[in-house]
DNA sequence: TTGCGAAGTTAGCAACGCTAACATATGTTA
DNA sequence: TAACATATGTTAGCGTTGCTAACTTCGCAA
């Protein structure tokens, strides 16, 4: 009885690490109410503490959030590491994987991908969480420079990897944001991004051409 | 003195059409705080009323944020119908110019577009929104319909409109939440998208083909 | 043992969304 | 023109939230 299976690991005075049990309960409340909704009252509810009890740890709600988001930058960078070693099969491309797999944490953690990519500034200021986000692309791009071989330079990779994250990113958004509900169309987001990543790399070469003719 | 060039056009009790002008502080607040960050207390201000007027308009603060979302697809709609219109220089693509006017605004609006795409799924429950949404979407797919030619069905100009619009969705959110930024990357947008629209629309006759080889 | 710092608590302030009750302007009708 | 009905404003106030101040309790180390 003393021991229960909630975030809260002791009955005591003392919490134990409610910094690491704050940020579970605010990432779990990002997927169920969204990042606009979020309030520290619940997740102190949620954690078993009062109100106040957050300050200790983080500075303001939106430290609490940034720890979120870099928690979620994680994730999303292990599991796209995870893809892209995933080359066993070998009849799909890599790279392919990799943009399925952004899409499929999108879909998996919808709120905390809102809350990575979103539109609060400070997020992506808070330099470790920066950090971590730069891990998570380096990776792409590495994995791009390797698809366009050895001769290829570093900015033909950067400009295809951008190319590709564009795509995947809209697809993502789009599907969680419900807009391709919204706009009547069934869409299988892994299908389109397979298609589009086909056609975005192919014949790389030709499309360095001048812009118009 | 009496009539300053300001959003209440009248001094006396009575606003005159508290209604627009609401809907207009509100989306000129959601440009400069963001639609997370937006408060009715403020746009009140704005307005010179007090706090309790908005609610002889409105039902509450989501039906503030819909009417500004139904303003600002109007606004996007126009945008795109004028781009597809513009078609008098004939050298670059019809559909490359929407997708760029569709990234113009999101970059002018960014506050509004986010309104509009972004994460609350009462927007588009709204049915005039949804609806102002609707026209804007079908208007892309009559021009990719014309695109692709009189023999091709309905479902592949949907297909491929689909492919584009989340293309430039893409680009435009990662332009306006500085993500492209954040990754330390200078891109230019429309460039992007010109560089994308060519590519996808490209050979889109060898893509309907099995998946992989 | 004692004392200090970390990590909790309660109490309270200001801002916000929203409602209730009241006040005023507008315009139709007798 | 007077009077009423309605639309549209007002003030006052409730509950929630983010955050701070002041106090309390716990754990650890001298």
């Amino acid at each position: 009885m003393t021991t229960k299976k909630t975030i809260r690991p002791k009955d005591g005075y003392h919490h134990g690490d409610l910094g690491k049990a704050l940020v579970a309960a605010v990432r779990r409340l990002i997927e169920r109410d969204g990042p606009a909704n979020f309030s520290i009252s619940e997740a102190c509810k949620m954690a078993g503490v009062s109100t106040a009890a957050p300050y200790k740890h983080f500075a303001d709600k939106q430290d609490i959030l940034n720890h979120a988001a870099r928690s979620g930058f994680e994730d999303l960078t292990q599991a796209m590491a995870v893809a892209s070693a995933e080359r066993s099969q070998g009849q799909v491309h890599v790279i392919t994987q990799m943009g399925k797999a952004y899409v499929r944490f999108a879909l998996d953690h919808p709120g905390t991908f809102r809350l990575m990519f979103g539109s609060s500034p400070n997020v992506k200021d808070d330099p470790t969480v920066n950090a971590t986000g730069h891990t998570c692309f380096s990776t792409l791009i590495q994995e791009v420079g390797n698809h366009l071989g050895p001769g290829s330079s570093d900015a033909q990779a950067k400009q295809l990897a951008i190319l590709l994250w564009t795509f995947v990113h809209g697809a993502a958004s789009l599907a969680i944001d419900k807009d391709y509900d919204a706009a009547d169309i069934p869409v299988d987001v892994e299908a389109l991004v397979e298609q589009a990543s086909r056609q975005l790399l192919a014949r790389h070469d030709q499309v360095l051409g001048p812009p118009d003719g």
